[in-house]
DNA sequence: GTACACCCTGTAGCAACTACAGGGTCAAGC
DNA sequence: GCTTGACCCTGTAGTTGCTACAGGGTGTAC
C-alpha cells in the first residue's frame, strides 16, 4: 500500500501520516526501489486506531500511551481505563466552562439595544470600567 | 506605569503584554530614559477589554474587529451585535460536539470489564477491526 | 514523449501565547 | 561604593497537531 492509499482508506491526508511517522507514532515502513513508502494491514490497523482515538479529543501524547499500553496485551487495562476517564474528566470541564460562557455571552447579547456603538451594552460590558483618558 | 504593573492589574503576563504590541493589538507605550515602557490607563482599559474579550473566547482578530468598532463610537452596534451572535453559534457547536465525545467515551469506558489488555473494549472500540498481521 | 498524478525531503506557517538567552537598569542594604 | 535582586529590554525558539508549500523524483497512460 503506497502512502496514498494509506491515508484514503484511514481517512487522513498524506501529511498527516508522515507526521505521525516523524513524531514516532507510526512505524517507518519499508520502501519500494524508488523510494515509496510500502504499508502493510498493520500500518493500517494502528493508522485507523490513532484516528479514532483522535476523533474522540484524546492528545498525541494520550494515544501514544494507549499504543504502548495496547501492545502490551497481558497487562490489566486499569491504565487505560484510567486515561480514558481522565480524559473524559478533561471533557466534562471544558462542557463546563463552555455552558458558562455561553450564558455570559447570551446575557451580553440580549442586552443589545442595537443603538450606536457609544451605547452597547456589548463594548460596555466587555470594558467594565473605561477610564475617560485619551 | 512600567509593564509589569499593568500586567498584574490587568491579570495577564508581561511577555503577554509585549505579544500583543506586537501584532497591534496593543499600540506602543511611550518610553523611559531607560527604554522601559511607560502606561496610561488608556492602555489599561484596552488590556482589559482585549482580556475580557479572551476570556469569553474571542478569537485575537474577532478582538481586533470589535477594538476596531469601539473606537467608532457613532456607528451602530449591529456590527459588534453579529461578531457575538456568531461567536455564540460556535459555543454551541463546540458544546454539541463534547457533549456527543463525551456520551460516547462514557459508553466506551463503561465497557471495561477490567481484565486484560488483550480483552479490553476500551481498545477494541478504538481500533475496530485489527487484520492479524505484523 | 509528454502530461499528469503521485511520491520524496525539508521547511515554514497557523493560534495564542510561553519560555528562554543574554543582556541593561534601578533601588535597597551592607 | 558595591553587590544583590527584582525588574526591564530584544529576539528567538518552543508548544499542539497538523497543513502547505518548494523543489525535486517516479510511474503510467495516451
Amino acid at each position: 500500500m503506497k502512502i496514498g492509499e494509506l491515508a484514503s482508506a484511514a481517512a487522513t491526508k498524506v501529511e498527516t501520516v508522515r507526521y505521525y511517522e516523524k513524531i514516532g507514532l507510526l512505524p517507518p515502513p519499508a520502501r519500494t526501489s524508488a523510494n515509496y513508502r510500502a504499508y502493510g494491514n498493520d500500518h493500517l490497523a494502528r493508522l485507523s486506531f490513532i484516528r479514532r482515538a483522535r476523533d474522540l479529543g484524546f492528545t498525541l501524547e494520550a494515544v501514544r500511551e494507549l499504543l504502548t499500553l495496547s501492545d502490551d496485551k497481558a497487562q490489566s487495562c486499569d491504565a487505560v481505563d484510567g486515561i480514558a476517564r481522565v480524559h473524559l474528566t478533561e471533557i466534562d470541564r471544558k462542557i463546563a466552562d463552555l455552558s458558562a460562557l455561553r450564558g455570559e455571552l447570551d446575557r451580553i447579547i440580549g442586552s443589545c439595544r442595537h443603538g450606536t456603538v457609544a451605547e452597547c451594552k456589548i463594548i460596555e460590558t466587555l470594558a467594565p470600567r473605561t477610564v475617560p483618558t485619551k
